[in-house]
DNA sequence: ATGAAAGCGCTAACAA
DNA sequence: TTGTTAGCGCTTTCAT
C-alpha cells in the first residue's frame, strides 16, 4: 500500500531482453538513425504494456531540456464578484488543447499583489522553466518582454501589448460592435447610448471609436451625454452608468453595454426605474457570458474564446517545436465575433420613435457626424 | 536573443569559489548535518542573486523524486451553457494555495469522453507522476482508488466517493438547506416547493431529506407534488420544474431551488407566468454563484469554496511531506455554509397566507409530518 | 539492428 | 566547515 516503486525503462529492458536504448527507441517511434526489428518492436511494446510502463516525464524533461509545460498567465482579476467566465474559458480550453498536444499547462495565478508584481511574475515564470508562455491580456509589457528576451516563446491573447513582438490572437472587436449597433439601427433605434470603460487600452478606445463610426455611417448622432464611461467592468458600474444615461432628455431607446457585467447592472437599474426591456428600451451587450441567463435574455456579442485558446496553443507549440522564425514579423490572428440575438432587443415603440425624430433635429450638432 | 544558456548551480559554485553541494546547502536552508559559515552563506547568496540563479525544478524533481506538482481533477462538466463557476473557483483557489506552498497544479480536464474515461484518466494521472491528486466530486471511485492503491496521496472534495478512504472536505449541506428553509418559514411561508436533482448521489438525497426534516420540525407538510426533481442542474430544467410546481393547487408561496442554475430557469418561468418575485412568490437558491446578479437578486446559500480548496491543498501537502498515517481513518472536514439574504425572499402576501391556512388543513396528510 | 556510455542539473550520503 | 561522489530515469550519440 505504501508507495510501490514505479516501473522504469530498465525494468522493461530487462524483461524484454534488450537495452534501455532500444526501449526508448521503440517507444519514441524509432527516430534518428536507429532501426529496430519488427520482432523486437512488438516484444518491447508488449512488455511495456504488460508492466504498465510509462516514461518518467521528469527524467525525460531533464534529458531533453523541454518540460512540455506551458505557462498560462491569466488576466489580472479585478475584484468583480461574479467570477471571470472569460478567464475561465480561456484557461479551460488552453488546458484541453495543450493536453491534446502532449503538453500541460501551469496557470500562474498571481495574487493581486503590489507594485513589484511584474518582478515577481517574471521570476516565477523563469524559475519554472516553461517551454512557452501564453499571456491573457497582459497589463504591462514587462513580463512578455522578459520572456522574449530570453528566447522563451510567448503568445499574447485578447488585449496584447502590441509594443512587444509576439504572435497575438485577438477578437475582431470592430466587427462585434458593428454587428451590435447595426442590429439596433436595423430595428429602428436612433438614440443609442454607450456604456463602456475609460481604461485607456486601445481595445476600449477602438470599441468606442467604432461605435461612433457606425453611428456616423448611419447618419445618427452620438451626443456626448450618451457616452457613459466608468473605470471598471462591474455590475455596480453598469447600473450607475445606466442611471446616468437615463437622465438624458430625451433618454436613449437602446443601450449598448460594453460587457455582460454591465448588462447585469443595467438590468437592475432599469428594473428599479420600472423601465421594461425590451418594450421601453433595448439592451445589447458584449461577451455573451451571462447574457443568456438574464431576464430577459440579453442580445450579446460572443467571442470565440475556445478558438482563441486553441490557436494560442497551436502557435506556442509550433514555436517550441519548430523554433520561431524571429526574422519575419510575428503572426497576428484576428477571430470573428458572433451576435446572439435574444429577447432584450426590439424595435422602439411608436411614440418613442416620434420623440426621437423631433429630438434628432435638436441634437444634430456635428459631434462626429459626416466625418469618416 | 535565441535561447541563452540558463544559469546552473555550477556557475554559482564557480563564481563563489565553492562546490555545488555548498550552493545547494545554502539555498535549501542548510538542512541535514551540513553547516555553512555565515561568510560563505552570504557570498553564495550574493552570487546567486547577482547571476539570477534559480535551481532547475526538473532536475530537482528528478533528484528528490518529488515533482512538486499536484493534479487537480475537476468535476465532470455537464453541458451547461453558463460555464462552471464552482469548478472555476475551486481550481483557482487550489492553484493559489498550492503556489503559496511551492507546488503547482496541473488541471486534468478530461474531454467529455466515453465509457473508458476512467481508464484514460488513471493512465494520464499515473503517467504525469504528480505528488498528490485532488478530486473534485469524482463520479466514480476508480481513479481515486487507483491513486490510493499506489500510495499517491489523494483528497476528495464536495461530493466524495465515501467508499474510498481518503481525506475529504465537504460543505455542510444540511446546514445550508436548514438555514434556507428556516428563513422562509420565519418569513411566514408554509407552502414551500423543492426543486432538486434526482441524481442518486448521497449529497442530493440528503439535501432533500433535510428539507423534509426541517419542514417536519416546523409542522409543515411536504406534499409530494411540491417536490420536483429533474436529472440535471440546468436552467431549462429549473424552468420546467418551476412550471410543474406552479400548477399545483394551491401553488407554493416559496421555492427552494437546489442550485443557482435552477434559480435562473425559475426566474424565467416566473417572469413568463407574470408572477412577481418576491411579491407573489419567494425564491431561495443554493450555490450563490449567479444569485446576486439575477433580477431580483436571489437569496442563496453560499459555499466556502475558497476554504475548501485551501484545506484540500493543506491536506494533500501534509500527506506528501509528512506521509499519511494510513493507520487511522482519514480526516473529514465539514465546512459551514452562509445564507446570503437578498431581495427574492419576502413574507407571503396576506391573501396568500389565508389561502395557505385553509389549504394546510386539506393537505395535512401524514406525508412526513410529525416524524422527525 | 542493437548495446555501451555519457550526461541533463541537482541533492544526499559520505569523506575529509 | 566544506568537497567528492553517486545517482535520480531518461535519451542520444557513437561504436559495434
Amino acid at each position: 500500500m505504501s508507495k510501490p516503486r514505479m516501473i522504469t525503462s530498465t525494468d522493461v529492458a530487462r524483461e524484454a531482453g534488450v537495452s534501455r536504448a532500444t526501449v526508448s527507441a521503440v517507444l519514441n517511434g524509432t527516430q534518428g538513425n536507429i532501426r529496430v526489428s519488427d520482432e523486437t518492436h512488438r516484444r518491447v511494446r508488449a512488455v511495456a504494456a504488460a508492466l504498465g510502463y510509462s516514461p518518467h516525464p521528469v527524467a525525460r524533461a531533464l534529458r531533453q531540456q523541454r518540460s512540455r509545460m506551458i505557462a498560462f498567465v491569466p488576466r489580472t482579476m479585478h475584484a468583480t464578484e461574479y467570477g471571470h467566465p472569460i478567464a475561465y474559458q480561456l484557461s479551460l480550453h488552453t488546458d484541453r488543447a495543450a493536453a491534446r498536444l502532449g503538453y500541460h499547462v501551469i496557470e500562474v495565478n498571481t495574487e493581486e499583489s503590489a507594485t513589484d508584481h511584474d518582478e515577481g511574475l517574471i521570476d516565477f515564470l523563469l524559475s519554472r522553466r516553461p517551454d512557452g508562455v501564453i499571456f491573457d491580456a497582459p497589463t504591462t509589457p514587462h513580463a512578455v518582454e522578459a520572456m522574449v528576451a530570453r528566447g522563451i516563446p510567448a503568445v499574447q491573447l485578447m488585449r496584447p501589448q502590441f509594443a512587444v513582438a509576439t504572435p497575438t490572437i485577438i477578437v475582431d472587436a470592430a466587427q462585434g460592435v458593428t454587428d451590435a449597433v447595426d442590429h439596433l439601427v436595423a430595428l429602428g433605434h436612433r438614440r443609442i447610448a454607450y456604456l463602456g470603460s475609460d481604461d485607456p487600452h486601445v481595445a476600449n478606445r477602438s470599441r468606442l471609436a467604432c461605435f461612433r463610426a457606425v453611428l456616423a455611417r448611419h447618419g445618427i448622432p452620438a451626443p456626448a451625454e450618451y457616452i457613459a464611461l466608468g473605470p471598471e467592468y462591474t455590475a455596480e458600474q453598469g447600473a450607475a452608468l445606466t442611471w446616468r444615461v437615463l437622465r438624458c432628455s430625451p433618454p436613449p431607446t437602446a443601450l449598448f453595454s460594453g460587457a455582460d457585467t454591465f448588462a447585469v447592472g443595467a438590468l437592475h437599474a432599469l428594473h428599479q426605474a420600472r423601465i421594461r426591456v425590451p418594450d421601453a428600451i433595448s439592451l445589447v451587450s458584449y461577451d455573451d457570458v451571462y447574457a443568456a441567463m438574464l431576464c430577459p435574455p440579453v442580445t450579446s456579442v460572443a467571442q470565440p474564446l475556445r478558438e482563441v485558446a486553441e490557436r494560442a496553443v497551436a502557435l506556442i507549440v509550433a514555436a517550441i517545436e519548430e523554433g520561431a522564425d524571429s526574422a519575419q514579423p510575428p503572426i497576428r490572428i484576428v477571430l470573428p465575433t458572433g451576435l446572439h440575438i435574444r429577447a432584450s432587443t426590439w424595435p422602439p415603440s411608436e411614440e418613442l420613435v416620434l420623440v426621437s425624430l423631433v429630438a434628432d433635429r435638436s441634437m444634430d450638432r456635428p459631434e462626429e457626424t459626416g466625418r469618416k
